[in-house]
DNA sequence: CGCTAGCATCGAATCGATTCGATCGAAACG
DNA sequence: CGTTTCGATCGAATCGATTCGATGCTAGCG
């Protein structure tokens, strides 16, 4: 990357209507009965008395311009008020629009799970880093007609992914996080199965026998994380499904427990799919007096921080910047044409206080 | 809008290589040696034997054609694997990109507010409605060379608006939430000063006399904020200023309470100016045996769920999606070429449980 | 002093569509 | 039956840059 001169900035204060000094006629060459157009490459290159080529290598820096003539081209570009090349002129020579669509479902419940965060932050760092930007793309918009250099499936288990069709028609290169496996996309995802399968056996440790999972909808990771566990706890209780956040979470849990007898779990360890679903769950148990871990056991998954909560969750943790990180280079690497290999991230449990050991029986009678 | 043909689909299963069927070379004209190139429009039209224009129309719809002629036009398009026009071509011609940048700080910490998702949703519906996609603009990027047909100033009070010279220099609409005023640029503004004016009042009615402000980092409409308060209360105590997380909003009212005489505060409310702010007060306040409102009564800002307190904060909800909403109509009509108006939309007291009236003095002895 | 590099510059082709104005034919009208 | 009108189609210009290959000129080399 050679020297790139950037345009002349206005400092707020003038940055509405015309620049200063910028109506047309001023150098040789316009006619002066030309309304105000803003200016182009070639009008520049008029002023500076060059080519074309010469003006358009001054900007690009993609060969040499001698420095006589840079500072030519320069002073006409700053004279006629012009900002740089049109970046729609450019994206249609190079055959690149520089963003990067990002399927987000709908924006309220993506982006209010904290997982999904940081790991949308180094996306977008590694994206911007290599002057690429993040478009959003909900479900519920087709974004046919808008010009993508690749595509990121992102929020697993979401079926409706409308923009997927077009987007393969149109050859654009897609990467699928934590998704199902499509032809042509590049996979990154975590090892849910091996997460959970080592949280279970933590739990076996610490005495549990009896175990239930609190589901998210179904979904490939939903499926593996179940895998998992009955690695382990082969009869593991299935709670129900619910959304990754803390009131629905709640109310799953309040149903579980209601159909309980006895309002008492069956189970002495809970395994949720997020740690805002653990955290739902804890409220919900001690809300009714259960205490934890000591009545149950609740384990989360991510390993984002739950700041309200007075325990730390037992957890998988995933690697959520670097899976972003992860994403984003595969997004260059097929965008430059590269073959790239999916990724399986690993993960880690992290032991908190919100699972312990089986508390003895305090009574003979069931 | 006359309906406008899609492109044929490939279901999830042959995404991947060249649709079959597609090599060049099948219809008269292409000659035979030329390496499969992606067809284009031209394409298209020599092999449905029409016009280039003609084939231009058939896809966009701007004059009618007839259904003979578009049905050739069709079937020499999906034998040919064509996807439609051309994305990036489109955009020069019209001088549009169908893309609308929005500023939104350091992603992480812009959406981990919650008064942020409902707005950004409603942003997304409105411009996804109009055919628009909408791009995250994180301040640590430079978006010179995105091509945008108009950006967005949300997330109050960050200075660091490095893209707005450049967006400013290039004319590009701009629409500023809650911002300071910059020439050239259109503002939708919520009511703060009013909104803490109202609550300051009802803080009043309920005997309150002492009062402290926890602020956010200076800005615009926190200066407003404060400046409501103060026609009601003009000693009002400021607590200092503090990220809207709730992590250190605990840890700002933790330091308040211990330099505090006796670690009980010197007033009998704190206004906060979030909800998720209010929230860690709450917290934090009881954590330390502080009863609320009780001992010291919490108002928030917003007027988001906070699921995870057991009470309902009194708070000054703002309407996010008629802002956002007020948002993108705005970046329409600029983009449309309009004048706009500047908004300022109202705000509501909402009153919960989190105030209550001050306590009688329960001793005689300061 | 003649020859070869090498650098700066230029001309022209190209990216892939949209759209204005013109043309052609057929239908509707008097 | 001649003329007007309207709809469908086409040719050509245009959007605003990038880039390949060619050219001219200067400097270095033997």
């Amino acid at each position: 990357m050679a020297v790139v001169p950037r345009p002349v900035r206005t400092s707020p204060g003038t940055p509405t209507g015309t620049p200063a000094g910028t109506p047309a006629g001023s150098p040789a060459g316009t006619p002066a009965g030309t309304p105000a157009r803003t200016p182009t490459l070639a009008d520049v290159a008029a002023a500076a008395e060059v080519s074309l080529s010469t003006a358009s290598l001054t900007f690009s820096g993609n060969k040499p311009v001698s420095e006589a003539t840079r500072s030519r081209v320069l002073a006409a570009a700053a004279s006629l008020g012009y900002t740089g090349p049109n970046p729609l002129a450019r994206n249609l020579r190079r055959g690149r629009s520089g963003v990067v669509g990002i399927a987000v479902g709908r924006l309220s419940t993506a982006f209010s799970d904290p997982a999904a965060l940081p790991m949308l932050d180094a996306i977008s760092q590694v994206l911007d880093a290599a002057g690429l930007g993040l478009l959003l793309m909900p479900d519920d918009a087709d974004h046919v007609g808008l010009p993508l250099d690749a595509a990121i499936y992102d929020i697993c288990g979401r079926e409706t992914w409308g923009s997927y069709d077009e987007l393969a028609a149109r050859e654009v290169p897609m990467v699928v996080v934590e998704g199902p496996s499509w032809p042509g996309t590049t996979f990154i995802d975590i090892d849910h199965r091996g997460g959970v399968a080592a949280l279970a056996r933590h739990l076996h440790d610490l005495g549990h026998r009896r175990v239930a999972i609190l589901m998210l909808e179904a979904s490939h990771p939903q499926r593996e994380r179940e895998a998992g566990l009955r690695e382990v706890f082969p009869d593991a209780e299935v709670v129900g499904a619910c959304a990754s956040d803390i009131g629905a979470a709640q109310a799953t849990v309040a149903a579980w427990l209601d159909a309980a007898p006895g309002g008492r779990p069956g189970v002495t360890a809970l395994v949720c799919q997020s740690d805002v679903q653990a955290a739902g769950a804890v409220v919900e148990a001690r809300r009714r007096g259960l205490r934890v871990p000591d009545d149950l056991s609740v384990a989360g998954f991510d390993g984002v921080p739950t700041p309200w909560l007075d325990v730390d969750l037992t957890t998988v943790a995933q690697p959520l910047a670097e899976k972003g990180r992860a994403t984003a280079q595969a997004v260059l690497d097929r965008i430059a044409g590269a073959e790239t290999a999916d990724v399986v991230l690993p993960v880690e449990l992290r032991l908190g206080g919100s699972t312990g050991p089986v508390a003895p029986p305090t009574d003979v009678a069931g």
